[in-house]
RNA sequence: GGCGCCAUAGCCAAGUGGUAAGGCAAAGGUCUGCAAAACCUUUAUUCCCCAGUUCGAGUCUGGGUGGCGCCUCCA
């Protein structure tokens, strides 16, 4: 049974879909006024192995993650660039996408854009307004939480509490402070639509409630994001949701630790900060997932370089196990299975199902991928003498765990002709014993940036 | 000040009150022309400290100590 770690309740709860069999997901996007960074990163990945675990659980998903592409960062980036908002959104939606798949984050199925959906939003304004919950002042339409006695029920917080601690704008024409903005009202040199109580922009968090609502309906089942988002954009939407609909806008709400960097939270100020595409360019993007999946979503994780270097290491004996059961699936012989050989078939499914009770356990990916990792020394050490339908169940079951995992999506690189002859020219060597020969081409092979193993299946040829 | 989280080996990390998974690193061995990979062995009498509950506590309770997050349109 899954259960999942609900924010809301602060429980472990056990997992049942609005409609049986289907589960609709809303991840909350970037900003897209830059390249995203290795937090983003976790979220999104986060996200996807939750998607990707559903989908293996035999869950119909649909997901939605949206792209924010109006708010002030956007505006003041593309100001500093001489370009307008819009160019700027769909350079780095473009930047979003490249990035995403490198990290194996697969695409939703509907990346709805904030500005193509701002009828949907005055729309949810507007019935705000209706509910007396929202009202219009100078500088915008703000949300009223005094008006709306749940709010704080996501975030455990009570008015009062938030009072005492608040730091406002005294600027605002708000009546109360922890009021928020559903609609801010035009400034000069911003894009600005119409409205009926005034031309300007939609507040951020109703840009998510009228998405959601739009394409996954008034209630969903899982609303994802990092812890951060808790308060004030999570509590923002629920409130501003379920006082538009009087139901349940989430039933589960999903939220993933932070990272920090060499233990010091990342941020510009700090110099530490990381953006995916400066980290693709020093480590491999598969290790980097493996490190985000090797502790739990919930905790805290620290990114150092030797951190990366583990899971590339990791990471490097999964490949080779795929590798070689790939290699014996084609060359090892066909016979009956023996009674060793069946008891092997046999502890097949018990590895998964180790599996999926990690998973099933608010989504354990480090105890998933123990699981993982003992299957593949139990395999390691039988397929050699195995026939071909063990080696061929070991490659499927690993292949099997590893995506749901969104591991193994990276292409095989091709290995130019140059370095196959190499290959083949040191098999000649080798056999005519000229060892010096043979090494002498090893280490040019390794020069072109390739690395030669000899197994018993024969001489294999990665990249380095 | 309010709300909340965390502390397990050299590093990372899982852990349903029943006797400490797994990965990385390190050391020794097997195999191999060598190397690599793989496998085997070794590496926590103990889970930050002190009390308590219990037949039994890493796990529950209380109190310390140390670290962290949110309360800023930061993931």
């Amino acid at each position: 049974m899954l259960t999942i770690y609900n924010t809301k309740t602060r429980k472990k709860e056990a997992f049942v879909p609005l409609r049986e069999g289907r589960v609709s997901m809303y991840a909350c996007g970037p900003t897209v006024y830059d390249f995203f960074h290795i937090g983003n990163a976790r979220a999104f990945t986060v996200f996807d192995t939750v998607r990707r675990y559903l989908a293996y659980r035999g869950y119909q998903v649909t997901m939605v993650q949206n792209f924010t592409d109006i708010d002030d960062k956007m505006i003041r980036r593309a100001n500093a660039e001489g370009i307008t908002v819009q160019d700027l959104a769909e350079r780095f939606i473009a930047e979003y996408k490249t990035d995403a798949a490198a990290l194996g984050i697969a695409p939703a199925d509907i990346h709805p854009r904030a500005t193509h959906h701002i009828p949907e939003m005055i729309a949810l304004i507007e019935r705000l307004l209706d509910k007396g919950v929202a009202y219009v002042a100078e500088d915008g339409v703000y949300f009223s939480v005094e008006d709306y006695p749940a709010y704080g029920q996501l975030s455990g917080r009570n008015l009062s509490d938030m009072e005492a601690g608040a730091r406002i704008d005294v600027d605002e024409k708000k009546k109360n402070p922890m009021d928020f903005a559903l609609w801010k009202m035009e400034k000069p040199g911003e894009p600005a639509w119409d409205a009926p109580w005034g031309r300007g922009r939609p507040g951020w968090h109703i840009e998510c409630s009228a998405m959601s609502m739009k394409y996954l309906g008034e209630t969903i089942d899982i609303h994802t994001g990092a812890t951060d988002l808790i308060f004030p954009h999570h509590e923002n939407e629920m409130a501003q949701s379920e006082a538009a609909t009087g139901c349940t806008f989430v039933r589960y709400w999903v939220h993933n630790g932070f990272i920090n960097i060499d233990n010091v939270k990342m941020s510009k100020s700090e110099g530490n900060f990381f953006t995916v595409r400066d980290i693709v360019g020093q480590y491999n993007p598969e290790a980097v997932r493996l490190f985000l999946l090797s502790a739990h979503y919930r905790s805290p994780i620290n990114f150092t370089r030797e951190l990366v270097q583990s899971a590339t290491a990791a990471l490097q004996r999964l490949h080779n196990a795929r590798d070689t059961y790939q290699s014996l699936a084609a060359s090892a012989p066909e016979r009956p299975l023996s009674p060793a050989d069946e008891a092997f078939m046999a502890a097949l499914p018990k590895a998964r199902e180790a599996f999926v009770t990690a998973m099933d356990d608010d989504f354990n990916t480090a105890d998933a991928l123990g699981a993982v990792y003992e299957f593949v020394r139990e395999a390691n050490r039988y397929l050699p003498a195995a026939p071909k339908a063990c080696a061929k169940a070991a490659l499927a079951l690993l292949g099997e765990l590893c995506s749901v995992l969104g591991l193994f999506y990276r292409q095989q690189s091709d290995i130019p002709q140059e370095v196959l002859d190499m290959a083949e020219a040191r098999q000649l060597a080798r056999k005519a014993r000229d060892f010096a020969e043979a090494d002498r081409l090893r280490a040019a092979i390794a020069a072109a940036g390739f690395a030669l193993e000899d197994t018993p299946q024969g001489p294999k040829l990665k990249k380095a």
